[in-house]
DNA sequence: ATGCTGATTGTCT
DNA sequence: GACAATCAGCATT
């Protein structure tokens, strides 16, 4: 049954280990509603923070208070974090108590553009290069704090995306044709948890943070769509 | 009640 | 590349 099939997906490729989760986000098709318009784009860039080791995580030493509460729900589990006035996009990684995430760091637009365009009051890259942008620009906000992302099918299943839910489409997704990796954004002094190579990129991609007009390329995704694979946890 | 911090963005040089 | 804006959350008084 589909159904079923959708859920185990779901069950095993959040639970994956943090690092290998973030790699595998870069293609996915991130889905909101906003009104009664369908908001997505690729996932094209993304950081792993490593729950209690992590000096950058905000679970770092267990730390755990309602803001981060959600770090220690199950795979899945959307984390949202502010700062500055901006909304930040996290899926949490592993098993439930085990507080890592992987933050979403920019989208490539597919549907609704042009509302991502009037939200963010900018065009072009401006739209969704970036962790703060992304999230203004779909229209998630702490709403979506604590909630489950789910997967669907949006070809099939459109007329089922809810409001204040995040989704996410395996069957949509792109594949990168290299994944680059670099120390995470706006670390500073944080020993060598500030130079670990945490931060993954599609190679090329206008739409990842920083990313130079000279590097960009229109040929970063793989022609054909892929079959869905992952390690089971 | 007060002070500090920060996984950012936008603007200006 | 530097810096101000701006505020929720948490620790401290």
């Amino acid at each position: 049954m589909k159904v079923n099939k959708e859920k185990n997906i779901f069950k095993d490729f959040f639970k994956q280990d943090t690092v290998t989760l973030a790699k595998s986000l870069l293609g996915k098709l991130l889905i909101v509603k906003s009104g009664e318009n369908i908001l997505s784009g690729y996932i094209t860039e993304t950081e792993a923070y490593l729950g209690i080791i992590d000096k950058a995580c905000h679970s770092y030493k267990g730390k755990r208070t309602p803001k981060v509460e959600a770090l220690y729900g199950k795979g899945g589990t959307v984390y949202i974090y502010t700062m500055h006035t901006h909304k930040m996009l996290n899926i949490v990684a592993c098993e439930k108590g085990n507080p890592q995430a992987v933050l979403i760091r920019g989208i490539e637009p597919l549907d609704g553009l042009g509302i991502m365009e009037t939200n963010r009051g900018k065009t072009g890259i401006l739209v969704s290069n970036g962790p703060g942008k992304l999230t203004k620009a779909v229209g998630i906000n702490d709403k979506f704090n604590m909630s489950e992302i789910t997967v669907i099918n949006r070809n099939e299943n459109v007329q089922k995306i809810n409001e204040n839910i995040l989704y996410i489409d395996f069957e949509m997704s792109k594949e990168p044709k290299k994944i680059m990796k670099s120390p995470r954004i706006g670390i500073p002094d944080k020993g060598i948890w500030t130079r670990k190579f945490l931060r993954f990129y599609v190679n090329g991609n206008k739409y990842v943070s920083g990313m130079k007009k000279g590097d960009f390329s229109e040929k970063c995704w793989k022609e054909k769509n892929y079959k869905i694979k992952f390690k089971k946890s």
